[in-house]
DNA sequence: ATCCACACACTGATATATCAGTTTAACGTT
DNA sequence: AACGTTAAACTGATATATCAGTGTGTGGAT
């Protein structure tokens, strides 16, 4: 193999903090999707991305692959990545695993939780119902509270591995109820308490039963706001935009190889 | 900027099949890591698979990836990529999602399943007892035939991401079992038919709480094979074999760069 | 005016090369 | 012989460049 002539040097960029861009994207990608900068079922550019973020394709393609492992973002081959928009019977999918996973959590709570974090998770139950009842302008904070609740519930449960199942279809369902805001019907009025009430009681097949109903409701609840939230996506369809093309010469002339800048 | 020389002309190779090559790389590594050619706790080397499946290092990089997320490899950024070795804890935590799961699919059976269906099980739960209770060559087609029951139970199910993720699931489980043929101990006679009975008999609670019983019961298995694992693993600890340094030119000698060869 | 073919911009996928960190074998010292 | 030192060799991570496929809009044909 011939001498290959010195390649030029090259600006090395430290890595921020020790974690890997890979990483760094991943969650950036992720957050924004949640945040709802990232539309549902809207188009993600890949270089855009990498552009905004400072860094090269690669970790930005390794992030998307992985968030489409996760079912957050959808990617065909040569065409475009664009955020997965869950049709119904993904969401009924879903909430059958979500089902097994939140009711294996509320057995295993009312098992071994402590007296300490059964007190605890009845005041949360008792905030969270509060939020509920509260004006619109709260909804934000009570989903968000409604994730840390059943987030907490595992922890108890004392399973690691049941904690990041539960948190990772939290997430999806996060995202689904963000982007349509509207259609809100909230819970029943004692609707956690009743719940953290049969938890707290040292009866598992009880926990179970009651955490079925409580995740059979959430259902519901994700099923409304996911027709809203498809009239949206449907009046604005999604399109990449493109840059204007110049006029095309005439004809026969298949030089003019014009690089597009950068 | 300086004009570049112009790269030399790449061979083009065209893709197999349609898959991506990362695809190709995950399913290749996967299964060399099912079928126990990667042992448990062994170095794996991202290059020398891109040599061996001829491919780049990044399709294997990126296949690498989506295994650690799948826990099936573990890697350390700059250090190497083991095949995961798992801890007693960590079989704990799979197994409380595995319960989740299976009784999940157990109930939705039991719920849903046709008469065709409900047929078919019973068929395959003999079939299978009559399997373990034969000699010990017919244990690997006995693992295999028991993930297909599993996976069939999920099936009928009737929904798609409960029968992924208790595949998933599966292919770990089996995975730690492949790599210690010893102390096996066969379930009881009928143990297979009897959980085929209850799921037949269209009583979701008692669905539940009979296949709850027999994950346990696997649970147990997959403990003791781990032991017997992890006995062999510590006898052969993982290393990196490294090619032979040349001597060291005794003292201040800063020149022979001599690149190691390819 | 309507329709269709084609060029071009843009997409993800992949190859190659380099970087920066880790491991370990060979060396020199004790 | 036993023990720290050190640099070769190897690791995953990342940048850059190219490839091959897609979708859109322009422009010519009808």
């Amino acid at each position: 193999m011939a001498e290959r002539p010195a390649p030029q040097p090259r600006r090395k960029r430290p890595r921020a903090g020790g974690v890997s861009l890979t990483s760094r994207a991943y969650e950036a990608i992720r957050s924004a999707i949640l945040s709802g900068e990232l539309p549902l079922g809207g188009p993600i550019s890949g270089r855009g991305l990498a552009r905004r973020l400072r860094m090269s394709l690669l970790p930005v393609a390794q992030a998307l692959r992985q968030l489409e492992n996760d079912g957050l973002v959808e990617s065909r081959p040569r065409a475009g990545t664009v955020v997965r928009m869950p049709t119904a019977e993904d969401i009924r999918g879903h909430y059958v695993i979500r089902e097994a996973l939140e009711t294996q959590s509320a057995r295993l709570f009312a098992e071994r939780a402590t007296i300490a974090e059964r007190r605890e998770l009845r005041a949360m139950a008792a905030a969270l119902d509060t939020l509920y009842a509260g004006k619109g302008g709260a909804r934000q904070d009570a989903n968000r509270t409604h994730a840390t609740f059943h987030h907490r519930i595992a922890e108890c449960a004392g399973c690691p591995e049941l904690v990041s199942a539960i948190e990772k279809s939290h997430v999806l369902v996060l995202n689904w109820l963000y982007n349509s805001a509207a259609d809100f019907h909230p819970p029943p009025r004692r609707w956690h308490r009743d719940l953290a009430e049969v938890l707290t009681r040292d009866d598992p097949e009880a926990a179970d039963r009651k955490m079925r109903e409580h995740v059979r409701f959430g259902l519901e609840t994700v099923l409304r706001r996911l027709a809203a939230s498809q009239r949206l996506a449907d009046a604005a369809p999604r399109v990449f935009i493109r840059q204007r093309r110049r006029r095309q010469s005439s004809a026969k002339n298949p030089i003019q190889p014009t690089k597009p800048k950068r």
